[in-house]
DNA sequence: ACCCCTAAGATACGTTGCGTTTCTTATTGA
DNA sequence: TCAATAAGAAACGCAACGTATCTTAGGGGT
């Protein structure tokens, strides 16, 4: 009766599926995500979703892909500290609370099942925009002369989101205080540019 | 009759639960780590358990936290990045896998019983004796004349165990690759060090 | 325009594991 | 000696996973 409108197929009921399942991991987070509220949501049921995905991680995953947040522009404050304290606080936003409690259980989950594992690792390891972000801001600090002209490693470069993943784990809760990304931005990542700079010191 | 013997009590019971539940942990990991084998493995019954901890999470922290491996003894290869090459080696051994694995499903069980979120923090906060070791490694290098006089920073000193943490994160699975390590040490931490040695410069 | 076959939707089931309740019985210690 | 305390055993209710069964809608080929 519900729906007795029209009974959705194919592509058309996948989305309604993930938009459904986005909204309850927004709502709920991980921990009260469940495959029941999902199809209850989407007003279909159970089968129809495992069909698609074998698990709930899996459904998870996949309504956090169409997500992909992402693009984050490049920014300019004109030096770069003040470029890295933004940088930083946008990771914290974007990447920040949801993120980390996705990968958590996600990853709590991905224990029992590795296939799950392996997909995890694709997203996190899909280093988005970042490493181009990174770079173009560390190249405008070489430009003007803030810092010496720099190789930046793979690593280096995905350190910044890294850090603040990290914060998020040891530290839970709320985003990110001011204070923290200063002490991230200050004792932690402008040192290691530094660092990488001077490498012709050894 | 299994234990007619004599009614454990107290401490001496709590350490014998304790020891079965790293047992289970060690054996079985946190995704597989139930309440009720424990009891059953330590001879006793949940509800003993569920008097002492109130779930499944607390009981495994609690586990974890007798275990505190540590006393990292300071080793010294006579180099700065010989040593450093073995403090994350080390670590990676150490804290690896089962630390992670226990970090997320705590984590993802946080989520949903905010006290829990609380001593997974103070457990994580503990730097065992990481900063001291790491400060020793530093200081010697330091009088080696490897790196300028350095005021290591709290989160700093931390990062070689963040590090470490966040490549399980990101790339799951088996011990860190020495590659990985290398490029850890080589692309990352030494940069940070020398970094922070040359403040001075800007 | 028809019919068939695929996939949606509903319902109910079996299982696991949490956390609780109830009751019995051993031990401690006053 | 005996009462209070806490251990041990068994069973329960509950939530959620993942599955199996069945009915029915509607798209596509003829």
């Amino acid at each position: 009766m519900t729906e007795s409108k029209s009974r959705r197929r194919g592509a058309e009921l996948e989305r309604a599926i993930l938009d459904a399942a986005w909204a309850e991991l927004s709502e709920l987070g991980y921990a009260r995500f469940t495959v029941e509220g999902v199809a209850a949501r989407a007003g279909t049921s159970k089968p129809v979703l495992y069909r698609r995905w074998k698990g709930r991680a899996e459904l998870a995953l996949a309504a956090w892909s169409r997500r992909v947040p992402v693009s984050d522009e490049v920014l300019d404050t004109g030096a770069l500290r003040t470029d890295m304290i933004a940088l930083f606080t946008h990771l914290s936003r974007r990447a920040g609370a949801m993120m980390t409690e996705i990968v958590a259980g996600v990853m709590a989950d991905a224990f029992r099942h590795p296939e799950v594992a392996e997909l995890l690792r694709e997203r996190l390891a899909r280093p988005f925009s970042l490493t181009e972000t990174v770079t173009a801001v560390v190249n405008r600090a070489v430009e003007r002369g803030e810092l010496p002209p720099v190789e930046l490693p793979h690593r280096a470069a995905r350190a910044p989101l890294d850090l603040v993943r990290n914060e998020y784990i040891t530290c839970g809760g709320g985003p990110l205080d001011e204070a923290v990304i200063a002490e991230l931005v200050d004792d932690v990542y402008l040192p290691l540019l530094r660092g990488l700079g001077s490498a012709c010191t050894d």
